[in-house]
RNA sequence: GGGCGCGUAGCUCAGUUGGUUAGAGCGCUACCAUGACACGGUAGAGGUCCCGGGUUCGAGUCCCGUCGUGCCCACCA
């Protein structure tokens, strides 16, 4: 055709084809195909908090491959992309780069300008905003922020339909998202409720078991002695305990051994004075007290960790808190305690009291010994810099089973409606569901999220009744408790007695990203059956390490609301690593930047990398693999060139007419098995095997096969024979192209332009030329003949000279039973060889005799 | 402590119900200007499949165990 290239190249087909793809609109979701038809992506929408990352490349591009699958094979693919804007990482991000941070009490500032727009030098001091200032700060860096993350999805060549865009923070996932809760709340899957939970004094708000990590810290075992108050004569006077947080002193209601123990098993029931503070508390039994630590009996705080706070409610005990929310000891001396050493650690942080306390209990004598180092593992917030607190607060939840064995079993069958990829990955999702404690805190005291939809009437007292919250009406959605008014009540009875208060939290990010499935699927949104039609998604593709956030959530709500699982499959990729095998990300400071990558190599050939990653595996970064990709996409140009300069062949014959040569066939029923192979490998998510089999198999069309056939091509007596090499040639070099497009979707189009008038991306995914009762040739056979050739070749390279040197006499013994296949490419062989002379005789073992001809 | 991966050529990795002589790419070595491709081509060297048992006619593949390595969870007085 005349649209070949004289020098085909890869420079640029970038931003040709995704403009090209764009104006056609290539990739538009058919919102009319029934739900049969539909193959529909429930795309992970980034956090957008400034830059990508090669993790991103990586685990989108292996989406893609198979969202280009689906579409060639026929289905309507539903493959939205959104962003996920709002929470905590915008915050920072904000607060980063304007230099402001968010103060609920400052007044609105109209047209309030920010000090800095990117990068505030380090000395200065964030100004305190309002938060609608904050907000519209947030609304405009996210503006920024995604329209950059758009560009490099473009880039790597995304099949995103983009007009399915959304983002969680907008006016639909507000909507949906508070619809969603409402529903909760009605069906009582939602609750509200005070009580301790776990705590980040930086961020102050709540965290949710789900975002907290372990880290390891030094700490130091004290050995610190409470007074016995009623030991009889002769008894030990003191009963010695280890902890490491003596600064909690203050904050003690109890001690606890285990019931069996008989070391304290006299002592249950009697009291002992706690050190300093002098209140006094009772020794308590609990089977989660472990004879085996420290003394064998620890002192209860109010509270140090989570096994304090099971302690306390189990045990009813007095509740003495000394930890705001600020992380800072509380100015109110709590009941019993001795108010002089209170004060001297009034205001301090944990870390600075702890030293105060060390001191007084040295001087006091009731430390033992010199405190013992030790390193152990504090919980921290995923996004947090100090230890998390225990604080008691009001909170929302929702419930996952944490607390109800009845319901998490339920979740763990719905885990069983899912088939996952790679399998094992199942077990990560049983054992998280199954290791729950408590329910799923969706509440936070931040600002840049969607709000709580609730308001609480207030008493005569002005104090809220949380436990008959006031609900909007769903048409009403979405709502701000700080700014609307619920129904029956006036604006001025806002925070007055006998009046209503808003509630003045907002929701955790993935309390409204586990409705991705609704928002991007236009859950009961006006004027439209497309959730029908969508949902349950086909496919949810996803990081291994949020399946206890993200896909957890997902299914929790999900099941709620419908019961069903919201994905027939769940597809998980795995982690990048750099070269010294640890895991890549911005925090290790190894990561590539994206943008470099694809400028360097070109997309094709990051993506060939990215689709060399099994599904589920870490896999390395590896530069080299991306010179290979580079590599293959540049042969591709070049065969495609090659072949279709062969011309057309002459007639307009049937495939199984026009291929006549057996050597022809056979490549063809070759290409059929990896038809088969290839497409069952999509199917099954599995886009690295599906390259590696037409890899390999192009790499030896384009080495073996076309090298021995392109003699037959030119040759002008043999019609017949330059026909069916032709014929076969485009029929194979069709069906690599469109194999090769989900992983190579530009170099794939490039070469599919050249002959074609419609993109490949919307071609039809190839299908075998044969069938199993009746193969289209003998896949076998052409391997004899190119074995042979490689024998000539070997000889020629042996003695150092030109493949093209010429072969004056060419021997090949070889059983009887082999004559014939190699006499169906005799001439090919000669052609290629540049054989002058070839004889086959009788033998046991196939092997040649080669005798050059002379240099000249 | 519990769960789940992984250990095959110098490197990165395939190896699908157990079956002739264990594969690929990169790298390395030697060679080749041959009708598209030097971002090319031809060929070569290179492996006690972590180790030890077991099942089997036959084990890289199945079973048991050891070691190494990674992730998740629990415990963290």
């Amino acid at each position: 055709m005349a649209n070949i290239p004289d020098k085909p190249t890869l420079d640029g087909i970038e931003e040709r084809w995704a403009a090209q793809w764009d104006s056609d609109d290539t990739y538009r979701f058919d919102a009319s195909a029934p739900r049969e038809g539909v193959f529909s992506i429930d795309t992970p929408p980034p956090t957008v908090s400034g830059s990508l990352h090669v993790g991103h490349v990586f685990s989108y591009t292996h989406t893609d491959t198979i969202a280009r699958f689906q579409r060639m094979s026929g289905k309507a693919v539903f493959y939205p992309m959104g962003w996920d804007d709002n929470g905590l990482p915008t915050e920072r991000r904000v607060q980063a780069y304007y230099g402001v941070r968010c103060d609920p009490s400052q007044p609105y500032v109209d047209g309030f300008q920010p000090p800095f727009r990117g990068d505030p030098p380090k000395e200065h001091q964030a100004i305190p905003i309002s938060r609608p200032n904050f907000l519209e700060l947030c609304d405009e860096l996210v503006e920024i922020d995604e329209e950059l993350f758009e560009h490099l999805f473009r880039r790597l060549g995304l099949s995103v339909d983009w007009n399915l865009k959304y983002a969680t923070i907008d006016e639909r996932s507000r909507r949906i998202s508070q619809r969603a809760f409402l529903r909760n709340v009605e069906r009582g899957e939602a609750y509200t409720q005070e009580a301790p939970t776990l705590w980040d004094i930086d961020f102050r708000t709540a965290v949710a078991q789900a975002e907290v990590v372990d880290r390891s810290r030094s700490g130091a075992y004290h050995r610190i002695a409470f007074a016995q108050t009623d030991a009889g004569p002769g008894e030990a006077a003191s009963i010695e305990i280890e902890t490491t947080r003596p600064e909690l002193l203050a904050a003690c209601v109890a001690l606890v051994a285990h019931p069996d123990d008989e070391r304290f098993k006299p002592h249950f029931g009697t009291t002992v004075k706690v050190p300093l503070y002098g209140q006094h508390v009772e020794i308590r039994a609990h089977e989660l007290a472990q004879p085996d630590k420290g003394t064998g009996i620890a002192m209860i705080c109010t509270f140090g960790d989570t096994t304090d706070v099971t302690w306390w409610r189990e045990l009813s005990l007095a509740l003495r808190v000394i930890i705001g929310r600020d992380g800072r000891i509380l100015p109110e001396v709590p009941a019993g305690v001795d108010v002089a050493a209170y004060e001297s650690i009034i205001g301090k942080y944990p870390n600075q009291a702890q030293k105060i306390v060390v001191e007084q209990l040295t001087e006091s004598g009731n430390l033992i010994g010199e405190p013992r180092r030790i390193e152990h593992d504090v919980k921290f917030y995923e996004k947090g810099d100090r230890p998390l607190e225990v604080v008691t607060s009001r909170q929302w939840y929702i419930r996952n089973g944490g607390k109800d064995s009845a319901l998490r079993a339920a979740l763990v069958a719905r885990g069983d409606e899912v088939t996952w990829h790679p399998d094992h990955m199942r077990h990560r999702y049983e054992n998280w569901v199954e290791g729950l404690n408590s329910d799923w805190l969706v509440s936070r005291q931040r600002f840049f999220g969607v709000p709580i939809p609730v308001w609480y009437r207030l008493d005569d007292a002005g104090e809220p009744i949380y436990d008959t919250p006031l609900l909007p009406d769903e048409a009403d959605l979405p709502i701000d408790p700080s700014t609307d008014v619920p129904t029956g009540f006036t604006a001025d009875q806002r925070d007055q007695p006998g009046g209503f208060a808003g509630d003045p939290d907002i929701f955790d990010t993935w309390a409204t990203s586990s409705l991705t499935p609704e928002i991007a699927g236009l859950w009961e949104e006006d004027g439209t059956d497309r959730f029908d039609r969508v949902f349950p998604f086909d496919m949810r593709p996803q990081g291994h390490d949020i399946i206890r956030t993200w896909l957890f959530s997902t299914m929790t709500r999900s099941h709620h609301e419908f019961g069903v699982a919201p994905w027939g499959h769940a597809a998980l990729s795995g982690w990048i690593l750099d070269p010294d095998r640890k895991k890549m990300g911005k925090s290790s400071g190894n990561a590539q930047t994206p943008d470099g990558l694809l400028e360097q190599f070109g997309t094709d050939a990051v993506r060939y990398w990215a689709a060399s990653g099994r599904p589920g595996v870490d896999t390395t970064f590896s530069e080299d693999q991306m010179k290979v990709g580079r590599k293959l996409a540049n042969k591709l140009l070049n065969v495609t060139k090659f072949v279709l300069q062969f011309g057309a062949p002459s007639g307009d014959r049937s495939l199984d007419d026009a291929v006549t040569d057996p050597i022809d066939r056979s490549m063809l029923a070759k290409l059929d098995a990896v038809i088969d192979d290839a497409t069952a490998a999509f199917e099954a998510f599995d886009y690295a095997r599906a390259l590696e089999r037409t890899e390999a198999f192009f790499w030896w069309f384009c080495d073996n096969y076309v090298e021995l056939v392109k003699g037959r091509t030119y040759n002008d007596e043999r019609p017949e024979g330059a026909d069916s090499a032709k014929r076969a040639l485009r029929e194979a070099l069709g069906a690599l192209q469109r194999l090769f497009a989900p992983i190579l979707p530009f170099a794939a189009e490039e070469a599919w332009s050249w002959w074609n008038e419609s993109s490949i991306h919307t071609a039809a995914w190839p299908t075998p030329c044969g069938d199993d009762t009746t193969p289209f040739g003998d896949p076998a056979l052409a391997d004899v003949t190119i074995e042979l050739l490689t024998q000539v070749r070997r000889s020629k390279t042996e003695a150092k000279r030109s493949q093209r040197a010429v072969v004056e006499s060419l021997v090949v013994t070889a059983p009887t039973a082999l004559h014939a296949a190699i006499d169906a490419g005799r001439s090919d062989l000669i052609d290629a060889g540049s054989v002058l002379d070839l004889r086959v005789v009788e033998g046991a073992e196939v092997s040649t005799t080669v005798t050059l001809a002379d240099e000249d």
